[in-house]
DNA sequence: GGCAGGTCTCAGGATTTCCTCAAAAAAGAA
DNA sequence: TTCTTTTTTGAGGAAATCCTGAGACCTGCC
């Protein structure tokens, strides 16, 4: 999360450039993921909650526009768009659609990197505020940073889908998830055939971490619209003694 | 604070771009503040807290840099420079200095506003985060975030359509609803095949949330028309004593 | 008092939603 | 490839919710 040591995601068909600006962030301490392609750009994207994406409009498959879109509807993550398209109309799209910032190409190097940092900068500066490397609900602990999760001080083996669904549901304790939003985020795209899928691991979540799976004290449901993580130590206490 | 309504200071001491900025402004809703002096800029900054900054890099007293600087040590507000110095080097100077944006003279308007815009929707944002919305009437507590309602401190378990219908009462609390609306709000259609219904929901949430259900403090009946939910706290005061 | 219109209570069956268990399909690892 | 792990799908059942009916009640009017 800090600015040092960011990753970003380098969204750019063209190789040559692409090469470039990997080149350029490695250099400056960044760790960088990059794709050509839309499509990978949105699953690296899900996958990896990169720090912010770099984005350029013109892609083979999928509008940059329509990237800003869905990368916006489930994150506030920074995108910088870097476009030839140039007129103040496709700025002013870009812009409003979310995306951060605009730079026109030909660029310099130098102005990307700042303006990254500034995206960087006040990342931080809002992280600070709400900063958490790992979250402690009871007895249940999740460290963001290593993908770790504890319960009583032993390990629980998550699969990668679980352990998403679990950091969503930590770091939005205590607020509503509608079955929808969960969607979005685990997978992107809002597809209700997966709806089923999001319940099997609802319950398999639920046996790992709930003391008593049947009578959740953590991932509770609200019927009809979705789910809550319990944000309230107490309703975590009995956790310690799992039988009576 | 909203984004509109904002109060945006702009600090340019040539006139005639000072002036056209300042009608496009007012013209998109924004409460502006004008200035060509840097010392006046920092005055009117510490007085009034704009909500955003326009910032011309040269001025005839003071630096536009400096002022970047002086309002970065004291404020996180969002600054976008306007400048005729276009060199790489000016730009990254100033972002690094504390500014949020870099736009190069001349510039078209539509694009300043854009990128205003990104601004506050930022800031705004940030501010949602802190802010939960939460209705309280007496003892009554509605959790509109995450969909809790708490009854002295306790949690009522709802329906979905039981949720609903009180949601829609407090948000339009004070104010009478005819059942007509209910089952517009409620339903979408106003079928009358529904009326029993909701007078069933009404009861159903009578039981839950009045102390004495046959004698409603909270949902009002208005006889002949429909309900209105109570909005002075008095009303709610017994709440606290179930029964006598 | 008796009546009419509207409102409220209670309860149960129909329906929808959610969960469990388990196996098939897909994706990774050796 | 083969084996293991993970993901997705399926069927059945449990639970919660929704809706409706029958009747009580209440209020104002004749």
């Amino acid at each position: 999360m800090a600015s040092f040591g960011a990753t970003i995601l380098v969204v750019e068909d063209e190789p040559e450039l692409a090469g470039a600006l990997e080149r350029s962030l490695v250099a400056h301490g960044y760790r960088v993921l990059s794709t050509g392609s839309g499509e990978e750009a949105l699953t690296l994207f899900t996958r990896v909650h990169p720090d912010l994406v770099l984005l350029d409009l013109l892609l083979p498959d999928i509008s940059g526009l329509e990237i800003c879109r869905r990368i916006r509807a489930v994150s506030s993550t920074p995108m910088i768009v870097l476009s030839v398209k140039n007129s103040e109309h496709d700025k002013v799209e870009a812009l409003d659609l979310g995306a951060d910032d605009y730079v026109a190409k030909p660029f310099g190097i130098a102005e990307v990197l700042a303006r990254i940092r500034v995206a960087l900068r006040r990342m931080e500066r809002q992280n600070d505020q709400a900063a958490e490397e790992q979250v402690r609900i009871g007895p249940l602990v999740v460290e963001l940073g290593s993908h770790r999760v504890l319960l009583n001080g032993r390990d629980i083996a998550l699969t990668p889908t679980e352990y998403e669904l679990l950091r969503i549901f930590v770091t939005h304790r205590g607020k509503l998830l509608t079955r929808q939003m969960l969607l979005q985020m685990l997978w992107g795209a809002a597809s209700h055939d997966r709806m089923h899928s999001l319940h099997v691991y609802v319950a398999q979540l639920r046996q790992k971490i709930e003391p008593r799976p049947t009578e959740p004290r953590l991932i509770l449901t609200i019927p009809g619209v979705g789910y809550r993580f319990s944000d309230e130590v107490e309703a975590a206490r009995e956790l310690d003694s799992p039988e009576p």
